[in-house]
Order: C-alpha cells, then sequence, then structure tokens
DNA sequence: AGCCAGGCTACCG
DNA sequence: CGGTAGCATGGC
C-alpha cells in the first residue's frame, strides 16, 4: 500500500493536473521541464525566489519586468546597477530595501560559482537565503531533490493530519523526502500542487 | 479597512 | 533551542 505522501500527491495531481513549475517571464511551461534552459532564465528563478518571499507572486511578476526593463534579470548587471534603480524596480515586491540587499548578495553569489551548481549550505550563508529560498534554487534553478516547505505546505499536511503543524522546517522537509522516490520532476510537481490547493482553498477551509 | 501573500534576519528569553 | 517584531506593496 502506498504511504500518505505518495497518496496526497496523487490526489492533487488528479484535481489539478501537471503544473509545469517555475514560471518564467510570466509563462509555466506545462509537461516541459527542460527549464532554466540557459543562465539567464536560471538567474530569473533565482531573483524571483528572492522576490517572493512573503509576498503574492503578481507583484513579483511587476518586479520583475521592471528589472528586465533596466537589464537586471543578470547577475553582472546587478552588480553595476545602483541600489536606488534596483529598490525602485523591486518596489511591487515589497521589502524593497531588504531585497535590494538580497538580490545584491545574491548577485555576487552567483558571480563566484563562475556556473557551478551550488550546495544548499553554500546558499543558506548568503544572507537572504533561508530554508525555503535555497530549497527553491535547489529545485527549480539547478534541479537537485530538494523538498520546499513552504506555508501552504504546512497548512496542508496539518489540515490533514500528518503533522501538528509544531515540526520544524527540517523535520517536514525529511517527511517528504523519505516518503518519495528522490526525483526532481516530482518534487517540483508536488510543491507546485500545494501551492495550487493553497490558491485555491482560503485559509479557513 | 483589514488581512493575506510561494519568508528572512535580528534579537529576545 | 523556540518565539516574535519588523519589513512593504497590491489585491480582495
Amino acid at each position: 500500500m502506498m504511504n500518505k505522501i505518495l497518496e496526497l500527491y496523487n490526489e492533487l495531481l488528479e484535481l489539478y493536473g501537471l503544473q509545469g513549475w517555475w514560471p518564467i517571464k510570466g509563462v509555466y511551461h506545462k509537461e516541459n521541464y527542460s527549464y532554466p534552459r540557459n543562465e539567464q532564465e536560471q538567474f530569473e528563478v533565482i531573483i524571483g525566489a528572492i522576490l517572493t518571499q512573503n509576498t503574492a507572486w503578481t507583484n513579483v511578476e511587476t518586479a520583475i519586468e521592471n528589472l528586465r526593463n533596466i537589464k537586471c534579470v543578470d547577475a553582472e548587471q546587478i552588480l553595476a546597477t545602483s541600489k536606488e534603480k534596483i529598490r525602485e524596480a523591486i518596489k511591487p515586491a515589497g521589502y524593497f530595501n531588504q531585497k535590494t540587499d538580497y538580490l545584491v548578495n545574491i548577485a555576487w553569489f552567483y558571480k563566484q560559482l563562475n556556473g557551478k551548481t551550488p550546495t544548499r549550505e553554500e546558499l543558506l550563508a548568503v544572507k537572504g537565503v533561508g530554508n525555503e529560498t535555497a530549497d527553491s534554487i535547489m529545485l527549480y534553478a539547478y534541479n537537485q531533490p530538494e523538498f520546499i516547505v513552504d506555508a501552504y505546505t504546512k497548512r496542508l499536511l496539518t489540515k490533514k493530519g500528518l503533522i501538528t503543524g509544531k515540526e520544524s522546517y527540517e523535520a517536514i522537509k525529511i517527511l517528504f523526502e523519505k516518503n518519495l522516490p528522490k526525483d526532481v520532476k516530482l518534487f517540483q510537481e508536488y510543491h507546485a500542487l500545494i501551492v495550487e490547493e493553497g490558491k485555491k482553498n482560503s485559509i479557513t477551509s
């Protein structure tokens, strides 16, 4: 018999279908997992992961478009641009003072990687990158099998009675990873489905 | 007119 | 360690 974590995945998949995350240039590439296709797209995923911290994705889209207009969906360009300009561009995403610093930090980090794939620990050492952002970057920018735990995930698992809600980030992450095959596509779709479910169901359901 | 959104850091006990 | 204030915009 299947475990509850895998059952939940199949239930969500049945409900919502394949999601095809992460959106690039506002587009969800359903049933195509060859993204990101180049460094520009990879870096777009990374800045999106930072900008979406506690922020609605629609606001992030606007911020990324503003950054695109000033050629700053690019690590070198961010480092060559004044913080004031970046701050203005990402204003719609909120927390713009913090996030400007975070973007500069990740730009330095990305540049020194010189094309290498970072470890999760290296990402966590960047100020502005916490557990969820690190896992989002690993899973969607680098296609590494790290399961993402977010507010929707905790809420859904609590509602399903699979956790109490008091577990740590790490504990919930491990719960998923030990009950699922270590499959990047599966991890990508599962998190996307959880977000879809979270968006469609109000806080009080 | 609040409350919420794909969190993180700093600081407290 | 766990708990929480502060950060900020836009949509409903």
